[in-house]
DNA sequence: GTGAAAGCGCTAACAT
DNA sequence: ATGTTAGCGCTTTCAC
């Protein structure tokens, strides 16, 4: 067994030099793939490396450089598919530059948004992926802006004046669900909503209720948005539900919305969860569509209808731009959407097909 | 509007210095709060900090200590609630500390680990948190070892002749489920895991078979092992049931598992997939408990019965044991096992107590 | 083509 | 109690 695990001194340039009878600038060189070096020397170098195992040490090198190759990224959370998503996409594609991505949490927290931007503009980042916790006009935004740091903003944007921007359409998208709802014959729909993601939630609210009212202007759209936080969601949601029982009592269908639209993915679990308590299945219930889709979604009986954002796509041109930015790029900022594409399954059906009281959709 | 991200340089420890009219080396005595400072020149050097807005640069400060105060954290992969709380968990400890967290994803490859392994220490990172991809014998555990490495090795672990390890009392876990399932009565139940993850499915089967045959000799426990990947594991549960539906014709209640218990994520959505493809309910149908638990279990109907593992735990547990060896702690390795709490749902029940061709389980 | 020298921003010995 | 010196490991002029 081991004594200890000892930190063998690793080699350094200058031993990689030495060995190969060569300065460490000209080593440096030939790593760096400057041609000038005569082929001889740098074979040599090579067989110096190789023997040795050096590896070149990316902090010591960035610290002569003018930017250090690290993206920072700063997400809301890391628990969600959505995110957990993103950062492996943004690491794998950084990766591939050869950056390296240290990537943090704000746990859905502006202040600590703000600290952890703040250390990152001491680890001399060359640029930032950073998804607001609420819209591009928080303090980190500003403080990425006061001390000139190189950025993109992500997810919960619409778009900014000195930073690029990369966002799903969400206002496209929840057109779509509009036009599926009302074509399977919806005519009263709640909305759920988080009234601190203003950003996003006015353009899934204004794209929903465009779309639907072209549609069917006579059509009743109902709102819940919860303030700051899901917990009182929860609560929301239970008065909403109750308030349209009351009204309709001894006639056994009445002012209850016939569909359930939630922007944003745990209200779709509250959603979900409220139609629990109150015994109510999909979609002979109700029906229920919700913003970001979970693998989950298609295994439960029934499956969950929901709009795909393309992390993917957002990932990718999030980086094409803070890469074009870090590399000195002019030009006044570009806010991208990205498509989403919306699938609509079984928890989404007509209004009055099914019995109100009966068991679930089968095969 | 901004012409462009001016990056403007940052004031330096020399700007302090002289503003404050004392030394780089003063000032970095204050900094690090080292007593023997006169209180004037230290309170001149705060005021001048203060004014300048200056902050020690991490890299540059590493660059002549030791060590870095860097930790790298590997995990499977980011997109899973286990492994986004452990990351969220893990950054804050080490931010905490005053250390930053790096985390890669090794997408569940174990080529990929040992490559991110490499560049962690290129970075002389002062610890690695790994969660291997399958078992403490990977290549990137060896990698470590080899290169006198400092690191935990959670999850997928059971123990190591030179690393700590901490991970989900798995067996514990499984007895328990063992005892619920037969305690409601079931007799014959199939067991699906993923034969790669050789330690930890040994140890949850192993577990449940112990004492599942304790409780009753004579009960079935059949197992479908899938290879390497998932994807093989949804052909092989259907041949499975097809074959279990095969040899009871004509009988309508015959020799398929009355539960099913599921070692991993993964194999509870493919279970869950495949019930749905038979029109099979739980707990009416079939029984379902799976090792992880996720948010949305207990909102689908029925909620799924799950093994909760314990993230916070596992996390700090690592890092405590992670920063003692970083501080040169001695000794052998410790295995450490965290106990899970199993938390029985809808998706359970007593076999024979529901008409195989009934509704869902209702309130 | 190649190497010597000068630092990136900081800290730890060692003087004073 | 403070400043001077000497680097950490690397890259980059700039002479040769």
């Amino acid at each position: 067994m081991a004594r200890r695990q000892d930190q063998q001194r690793r080699s350094s340039i200058h031993d990689v030099a030495s060995r190969a009878g060569v300065s460490a600038a000209t080593v440096s060189k030939v790593l760096a793939g400057v041609t000038t070096v005569k082929p001889e020397n740098a074979q040599r170098v090579f067989d110096a490396v190789e023997q040795l195992g050096y590896r070149v040490d990316p902090l010591a090198s960035d610290m002569r450089r003018a930017k250090r190759r690290i993206i920072g990224a700063i997400m809301p959370e890391f628990e969600s598919e959505f995110f957990g998503q993103m950062i492996t996409e943004l690491e794998g594609l950084a990766e591939q530059r050869g950056y390296t991505l240290v990537a943090a949490s704000s746990r859905e927290s502006e202040a600590r948004e703000k600290e952890i931007l703040a250390r990152m503009h001491d680890w001399r980042v060359a640029g930032v992926v950073l998804a607001p916790v609420r819209n591009e006009h928080g303090p980190a935004a500003e403080f990425m802006k006061a001390n000139g740091m190189t950025g993109v903003l992500i997810d919960r944007v619409l778009s900014d004046d000195a930073f690029d921007t990369v966002s799903a359409d969400s206002a496209a998208a929840s057109a779509e669900v509009a036009r599926e709802l009302i074509g399977k014959g919806h005519r009263h729909i709640l909305v759920v909503g988080l009234g601190e993601q203003a950003a996003t939630v006015r353009a899934r609210l204004d794209g929903f209720r465009g779309a639907a009212l072209k549609l069917a202007p006579g059509m009743r759209i109902d709102v819940v948005l919860a303030e700051s936080d899901v917990g009182p969601l929860r609560a929301q949601l239970r008065d909403y539900f109750d308030a349209c029982e009351g009204k309709d009592q001894g006639e056994g269908k009445g002012e209850r919305p016939t569909a359930v639209y939630s922007l944003f993915l745990k209200g779709t679990l509250v959603a979900l969860s409220e139609f629990r308590r109150r015994g109510w299945h999909c979609p002979n219930d109700i029906s229920l569509v919700g913003f970001d889709d979970a693998e989950w979604m298609q295994v439960t009986w029934p499956a969950i209808a929901a709009v795909v954002q393309p992390v993917r796509e957002i990932a990718g041109h999030a980086m094409e731009a803070l890469f074009a930015r870090i590399e000195g790029g002019e030009g006044p900022p570009q806010a991208r959407l990205e498509p989403c594409r919306v699938l609509m399954r079984e928890s989404v059906g007509s209004p009055g097909s099914g019995s109100h009281s009966g068991g679930g959709n089968r095969q």
